[in-house]
DNA sequence: CTGAAAGCGCTTACAG
DNA sequence: CTGAAAGCGCTTACAG
């Protein structure tokens, strides 16, 4: 309706270049059984119809559609959207498009998400999933029997079917607190974090060895992971426990929000209150103080995981159950100097 | 190889309730002609089989298989992704997929990932496109003659057959100027904003045409649109410009950053020094002090394009050439009060 | 190196 | 309301 002339098919440039339609076919996949002759007057013949590669219909014979999906529980965080966009730009330069969804942490959203992926036929799912009931999805991965991996978050136990890949937040918390302690700092809180998540756990775990080795006592305040929770916490610890004189963040969200806070109540940041966040993403460095931050790399860790995909799908090489990606410190003022 | 039994098909549904493979067919397409009893049969078949339909197929009789493209210049700039989340939450729950590229302002990359998404069969396109030699992607739209919208960016004049929808930034420009001067400002300053692109232009505009109605003179910094930028004009603005008492920003992200530069010069913000950014991210209210900005209600507004397209794609409703959007201001602690 | 034929999993008229 | 048949645009053995 909107193209009333139909879009030229293989038979047309067969036609056009005086060949079979199996031969376009082979030309279409560089295929070396056809001579260079041959194959010149084929890409001639598809470019003067302006021949356009059907890869449904090509799909439908020899599956991989080189369509992959990304489904990601909270899109609009500058983390995940980091992490996503690396990704989708690694898949692009393999020659594969990226069919993307944001699940909101929503788990019935996510499972219906999944099936529409699988519908459409993608070869592979690359997933950080919701918490809670979330069986949905893996399950119908499970019978789809399409590789699928889990990262960032490991909400499904499986690893062997759905591996996992993930930075190593547990030495990131330790690095972090280790940090703290070396510049002086006494009273360490670990803020933000909902309890009860894996992910929680894990950086509050390398805080708590850490402090547990000097004695020191712990501080934690968990709740979301978002800027207004850690702008309301500059108030809550300077009431409630002015002892504090250094915090480590769940994440950046949270640091940056108590960044605010600090901002909003005349707290100096630095020497005095060190803030430390999580993830590094792209703001930590253009915030003021700038943030220091446990780095997660998280552009390296789209593109690693783009890589480790493709081989699965390519050539059926299946990842570790379980994979952990260093982190390093990146050290800035907010936990150094004053400012 | 991942799957050993091969997914079952329509038929597998039909021998299993007893039926052909049209009725199935007419059972996935809610069809009124079958009628329920058969129509539950079938549905109970494809349940136990376990059977999921396959749209690449679908799309080779009837077209239209339920993928959207959406193309967006630079997806981890908030704005952007908020828009993007937003639009691919709508169409998810209208039932179609979103493949999603970033294209990193690069033209050259727009154009593959657009014939790429063609070549994946995507029934309509939406763009918010590079600037600069952007021909190749949308003569590849036009060739294939598939629906494409233009949003946020108007790169492509060509709006009878590529229509434009974007908020209306020379509206916004205007309100917040006016805005500063009602404040008291008497040297407005515009900063950020790449010269000679039409969204700064359009922005601008509406700046200098609310200081010429008060023959005000204009201060135009204009420069990248990122927070270092921003941060980078604190000082610049104090040095060469002390007189200035209120700045309008291209975009929160410059406004955010001059923010951070303010605090870093130890330069107030509020009454004597006033802030306005503009397309409200939702960051916008959690820094300190929050910003004031020209609201575009960008998730709404993502909202609204996934209507318009689908509309466009189901009933042939073409959109209108050009549409602009409502804008409002949000005022805060930016330009209002001391902090 | 190239061609004729079958088939991928659906939808779509067309009969009945 | 339901079934038999053709066809969507490719790929894949199989001959030659």
């Amino acid at each position: 309706m909107h193209d009333v002339v139909r879009r030229p098919t293989i038979i047309d440039v067969a036609k056009k270049a005086g060949v079979s339609k199996s031969t376009v076919s082979l030309v279409l996949q560089n295929s070396p059984l056809v001579r260079a002759e041959t194959r010149s007057h084929v890409r001639e013949a598809m470019a003067e119809l302006g021949y356009v590669y059907n890869r449904a219909a090509a799909n439908l014979r020899s599956s991989n559609a080189g369509l992959i999906g990304l489904v990601i529980n909270d899109l609009r965080n500058p983390f995940f959207t980091q992490f996503a966009t690396s990704l989708q730009m690694a898949l692009s330069a393999r020659g594969y498009a990226a069919v993307i969804a944001n699940t909101d942490e929503d788990p019935t959203l996510q499972a219906q998400v999944v099936e529409a992926m699988i519908e459409h036929g993608v070869s592979a799912v690359i997933i950080s999933s919701t918490y809670g009931e979330n069986g949905g999805a893996f399950e119908a991965l499970g019978r789809a029997g399409i590789p699928a991996m889990q990262v960032l978050r490991k909400t499904n136990a499986h690893v062997e079917t759905f591996p996992f890949a993930g930075p190593d937040y547990l030495e990131g918390g330790r690095l972090a607190t280790a940090h703290l302690l070396e510049q002086g700092a006494k009273h360490i809180a670990f803020v933000g974090g909902l309890q009860g998540r894996d992910v929680t756990r894990e950086r509050m775990e390398g805080y708590l060895s850490v402090l547990q080795e000097s004695e020191l006592e712990p501080v934690v305040l968990t709740g979301r992971s978002s800027r207004s929770f850690g702008r309301e916490m500059a108030r809550r610890l300077e009431k409630e426990h002015p002892e504090v004189d250094a915090v480590l963040c769940f994440n950046d969200q949270v640091a940056l929000g108590l960044l605010s806070g600090c901002a909003e109540i005349g707290r100096r940041v630095g020497r005095t209150f060190r803030i430390v966040g999580f993830d590094d993403i792209e703001e930590a460095a253009e915030s003021w103080p700038p943030l220091t931050s446990v780095r997660c790399d998280i552009a390296g860790f789209g593109q690693s995981i783009a890589g480790t995909v493709l081989d699965w799908l390519e050539n059926d090489k299946m990842p570790a159950p379980e994979t952990r990606t260093p982190v390093t410190l990146m050290v800035r003022d907010s936990s150094n100097r004053d400012s």
